[in-house]
RNA sequence: CGGGGUGUGGCACAGUUGGCUAGCGCGCCUGAUUUGGGAUCAGGAGGUCCUCGGUUCAAGUCCGAGCACCCCGACCA
C-alpha cells in the first residue's frame, strides 16, 4: 500500500474518552472510530489486523477437522424460548420485531440456532463427532459497554461447538479444542495463560478460559510453577491456618468506642487482625446472610453466589443492616445475630478466643469461640486468593498476575441437546442426546490485547503473525527522483514476494514519518535517505527491539525472513 | 438500573456577573522557505454552541424537559 492512496489516519491526540492503552492507541492509529456507545467502525488499518486474527484461528480450526459455517444473527423468539433463554437472557439480548410484529433477537451467542441445526441434520452414532464454528458479529447490550472494543455491544466472535456421541468423546472434544486454543494464540505470538474458570450463566462443568497477560487486565489469574492456574473468582487457595493451642478464656465485653473497621479495631486493642471474625451482611431475595470471615481476608462473591446458589447476591447497604439488625455495620458478630443464615468460611474453623462485634453500638466481644458462643453454621470455602496464599495442589506460593480474556472453553454436556431435542441413534438402537461442548474466541478483542500487551510511549508494537504491514518503507525526499524509484522498485520488489508493505511516498518531514511508523507498529521499518545512495546499505530498523541493521538490497530478504521468526 | 459528570469546527479545549463579528491549540487547504525524529512564516476553509421549549431588549451562558455520551458498581469473548 502506498500510503498516499491509503485511507490511514494517524492522529497525535486521542478522544478523551479512551481510558486504557489498547484503546487510544487504537484511535491514534487509526484502527478504530466510535459510531455509538459500544459500537465501531473497523478502518482499513485495524481490520487488516482483525482478518490477520480471523485466518489464525480459521488456519488451526481447520487443521484438526473443524468445518466453518455461517449462521445468522438474526435468530426468531422460538428457538430461544426452547432453550429457556428468551426470559433469563434478560437485558443484555437486543430484541426486535419484524413488520409483522414477530418476535427476534439479534444472537448474543449461537448454541440455540446450532443445536437446532444439528437436531435435524445429525440422526446416526455415525454422523458424530462433529465440530462446526463460525465467525459472526454477536450482539450484547452490555450494561456498561467501555474500553473501546474491549467489551463493545457489537464484536466479532469466533464460535465453535461440538457434538460428540458420549461424555468421554465431549471430552476429547474438548482437549482437543485446548490444543487448537493453545496454537492460536501461540502463533498469534502473544503471552498467555491457560486458567480454571467459573462456567458462569452458559452452564456445564468444565471451562477454562485464555488469558492474554497484561499488567492492565481485566481478570486477575492466580498461577503456580506445578501448572495449577485459576482466575482468582475460582481459586482455591491454601492460606495461613493453624490450630491454635490457647486455653478457651472467658467471653469479655470491651468498650471500643467508634472503632468500625478490622484496622482500627486491631490497633486499639493490640490484636492481630488474623483473630478477628469479620461479618459480612449479604442480601438474597430479602434474605439475610451473615458471612463471617478471618479478620484479615477478603469475601470472594462469586464463589459465594455459587455456593449459596444465588443470582442476585450482593452486600447489604448500610442502611439495610441498621434496620434489620439495629445495629451498626463495624459492630457485628455472630453471637446472637438474629440472621437469616449464617455463613462461616474455612478461614474462621479454627479460631480461638477471636474478637467480633457485639453486635451494639461501640462494642465488641473478646475470646469468642466456635460452638461455645455461637453455633457452627455451615461451613464453605469463600475465600478470596490473595499474595502469600500457596497452591492447593503442590503447596507452592502462588504467583497473581493479571490477563485479558480472550478465549474460554466449555464442556456444556446435554444442556441444549436435550432443550432442543438434538438426539441421535447408537449402535444399540437406543436415542440419545448428544454431548455439546462450546468454545468461543473474541476476536475483536484479541486485537485489543495484543496491543494491550505490546506497547510502549511511541505506539503499537505488532507480532509479525498480526501485523496489518510487516514491512515499512519510507523514502525520505520523494522529490530525489534516483531515491524515489529505488524505493519504489523496492516496494514492487517486497510485494511481488508476497509481503504487506507499506511504502510512505508521502511528501512529509522526516520526523512525521519516523513518528507515523512507529505509532502503527510497523515490525520492520527500511528508511532510504542520503545515507542510502552513498552506502548503497538500506537502514533496517526493527520496531520492537530498536535494533538498526544495514543490509544490501540482495540481502533484505533472507534477513527479513530469518529475523521475522522472532517477532 | 443506582451514584457522579459532560455535551461548543475532524480531535482536544476556553468562553467571566447574560452583551457586540464565538475563540485557542492540533489537524485540514494554498504559497514560500525548509527536509534523518511531529518545522517556520503568510493567507484560507470549516460551527444547527446536543434538541425542543421558556425567561429576557439580548442566551453558548439563566430555567425546564428530553436526548446522547463518559466515569464508579453487577455482566462477559
Amino acid at each position: 500500500m502506498r500510503y498516499t492512496k491509503s485511507f490511514i489516519k494517524t492522529t497525535k491526540q486521542a478522544q478523551s474518552d479512551a481510558e486504557i492503552i489498547s484503546h487510544k492507541l487504537m484511535y491514534r492509529a487509526g484502527m478504530i472510530r466510535k459510531l455509538a456507545s459500544g459500537i465501531y467502525e473497523w478502518l482499513p488499518f485495524g481490520y487488516k489486523a482483525l482478518k490477520n486474527v480471523e485466518a489464525i484461528i480459521r488456519r488451526e480450526m481447520n487443521k484438526k477437522e473443524c468445518q466453518e459455517l455461517f449462521l445468522p444473527a438474526l435468530q426468531p423468539k422460538e428457538l430461544w424460548e426452547k432453550s429457556g433463554r428468551w426470559e433469563i437472557y434478560g437485558k443484555e439480548l437486543v430484541r426486535l420485531n419484524d413488520r409483522h410484529e414477530r418476535e427476534f433477537c439479534l444472537g448474543p451467542t449461537h448454541e440455540e440456532v446450532i443445536t437446532d441445526l444439528v437436531a435435524s441434520e445429525v440422526s446416526s452414532y455415525r454422523d458424530l463427532p462433529v465440530t462446526l464454528y463460525q465467525f459472526q458479529t454477536k450482539f450484547r447490550d452490555e450494561i456498561r459497554p467501555r474500553f473501546g472494543v474491549m467489551r463493545a455491544r457489537e464484536f466479532l466472535m469466533k464460535d465453535a461447538y461440538s457434538f460428540d456421541r458420549t461424555d468421554s468423546g465431549a471430552e476429547t472434544s474438548y482437549k482437543n479444542m485446548h490444543e487448537i486454543y493453545t496454537n492460536i494464540f501461540k502463533s498469534c505470538g502473544l503471552e498467555f495463560k491457560i486458567v480454571e474458570a467459573d462456567s458462569g450463566a452458559i452452564g456445564g462443568n468444565f471451562s477454562h478460559e485464555f488469558m492474554v497477560t497484561a499488567k492492565t487486565g481485566e481478570s486477575e489469574i492466580a498461577a503456580c510453577e506445578c501448572g495449577y492456574a485459576a482466575n482468582t473468582e475460582k481459586a482455591v487457595s491454601k492460606f495461613d491456618d493453624a490450630k491454635n493451642p490457647e486455653e478457651t478464656k472467658n467471653l469479655e465485653l470491651v468498650h471500643t468506642p467508634n472503632k468500625k473497621t478490622i484496622d482500627e479495631i486491631s490497633e486499639f486493642l493490640n490484636e492481630n487482625a488474623k483473630k478477628f471474625i469479620k461479618t459480612l451482611i449479604y442480601v438474597e431475595n430479602g434474605k439475610y446472610c451473615a458471612v463471617l470471615i478471618r479478620g484479615d481476608r477478603e469475601v470472594n462473591e462469586f464463589k459465594l453466589a455459587n455456593k449459596l446458589n444465588a443470582k442476585d447476591l450482593r452486600l447489604a447497604t448500610s442502611q439495610e443492616v441498621f434496620e434489620k439488625f439495629a445495629c451498626e455495620t463495624g459492630f457485628l458478630g455472630p453471637k446472637d445475630l438474629p440472621a437469616d443464615k449464617i455463613i462461616c468460611d474455612e478461614s474462621v474453623k479454627n479460631l480461638k478466643n477471636a474478637i467480633s462485634g457485639a453486635n451494639k453500638k461501640d462494642f465488641h466481644y473478646k475470646n469468642l469461640n466456635l460452638g461455645r458462643d455461637f453455633s457452627s453454621a455451615e461451613f464453605f470455602d469463600i475465600l478470596l486468593a490473595k499474595p502469600g496464599d500457596s497452591c492447593v495442589k503442590c503447596g507452592k506460593k502462588l504467583e497473581f498476575s493479571r490477563g485479558i480474556e480472550v478465549g474460554h472453553i466449555f464442556k456444556l454436556g446435554t444442556k441444549y441437546s436435550k432443550a432442543m431435542n438434538a438426539e441421535y441413534l447408537d449402535d444399540d438402537g437406543q436415542r440419545k442426546s448428544v454431548v455439546m461442548g462450546c468454545y468461543g474466541i473474541g476476536v475483536s478483542r484479541v486485537v485489543a490485547a495484543a496491543i494491550e500487551q505490546n506497547n510502549d510511549e511511541k505506539g503499537v508494537i505488532w507480532t509479525w503473525a498480526l501485523a496489518p504491514y510487516k514491512i515499512g518503507i519510507i523514502c525520505l525526499d520523494v522529490k530525489n527522483q534516483e531515491l524515489f524509484e529505488i524505493s519504489e522498485k523496492l516496494y514492487e520488489k517486497l510485494q511481488n514476494s508476497n509481503y504487506d508493505v507499506l511504502f510512505d511516498d508521502r511528501d512529509e518531514r522526516p520526523g512525521i514519518k519516523f513518528n507515523d511508523f512507529d505509532l502503527l507498529g510497523i515490525p520492520v521499518i527500511i528508511t532510504l535517505g542520503k545515507k542510502f545512495l552513498e552506502s548503497k546499505n538500506l537502514e533496517i530498523k526493527i520496531r520492537k527491539t530498536g535494533e538498526v541493521f544495514y543490509k544490501t538490497i540482495d540481502e533484505l530478504q533472507s534477513f527479513i525472513s530469518d529475523i521475522s521468526k522472532n517477532l
